[in-house]
DNA sequence: TGTACTGTAATAAAGTCAATTACAGAATGA
DNA sequence: TCATTCTGTAATTGACTTTATTACAGTACA
């Protein structure tokens, strides 16, 4: 989760959420979280990659959850939006010629796994609806 | 962990870790990690600010650990770089007219507040000893 | 007193992310 | 059928962030 789509992601799943079934437009949807429409319909986009949303073309078109949402954990909306890993990335290049930078990025790759994993424990256990139930 | 610099502040620490108390300059920690070694003397200097490195200027100058490596936890290091919150910082601005945008973040933060628990308790468990030992 | 360092500021270059513009295509309903 | 209202997506721009670079003062050593 290095990025902000992880908030807006849980933002849309969480509008459909709470709209009972009914499509939502992404220029609705994107007043609420208050970003780009177009953005909101990459997100959409994604999230329907990953059989969380299913959306409708046209007229009287929008987005709605594929499932409901007691069936869709926090942990699948993180594997939806990440790419990179966890902490930092590994895009550095190390020197192969020192023995610590040789072989630092294959420890490193451990650390963030081993994190990473507790961390999809958490989101795990919560289901979006567990999310929604939050709010009043 | 957004950024660049856990990784970073790792390998510097490594390599001390790995040099038995003998002082090393940010030129040679710099081309370890191949970077910039001004990046590497910022690092270092925040480093300091945490307690973990002690450094040297002048001639021979150069950064040593403050303390044995069995003493600092992976967790100091994450505190020591860490200014946002993991998972996408809450620089959104929802549409406070909307029921949800109006309450995400405060469920947002909560949400990051667990995950980032149970990432500081892996990172507590793991001292930069442990972390060194990996390397053959 | 020259050399080899650190410490730090200031600037430039590179890279990333979101906003915007643009437009084709789909569904609706008048 | 055809205007309208949506989605889907590409391309570009602009804002921001991060890293590299340059510059130089200060410190320690031999």
């Amino acid at each position: 989760m290095n990025n902000g789509r992880f908030p807006i992601s849980l933002h849309i799943l969480t509008l459909l959420a709470s709209s009972a079934g009914e499509l939502l437009s992404s220029d609705y949807i994107a007043g609420s979280i208050n970003i780009n429409p177009v953005l909101v319909r990459k997100e959409i986009s994604n999230l329907r990659n990953f059989g969380l949303i299913e959306s409708k073309e046209g007229k009287n078109g929008g987005a709605t959850l594929a499932k409901p949402a007691d069936k869709i954990r926090l942990s699948e909306v993180y594997h939806a939006v990440q790419q990179a890993s966890l902490l930092g990335n590994s895009k550095n290049k190390p020197n192969p010629d020192c023995p610590i930078g040789k072989q630092i990025n294959l420890h490193l790759d451990h650390l963030y796994e081993d994190i990473e994993g507790a961390l999809l424990h958490r989101l795990e256990k919560m289901s979006l609806a567990d999310f929604l139930r939050q709010f009043q």
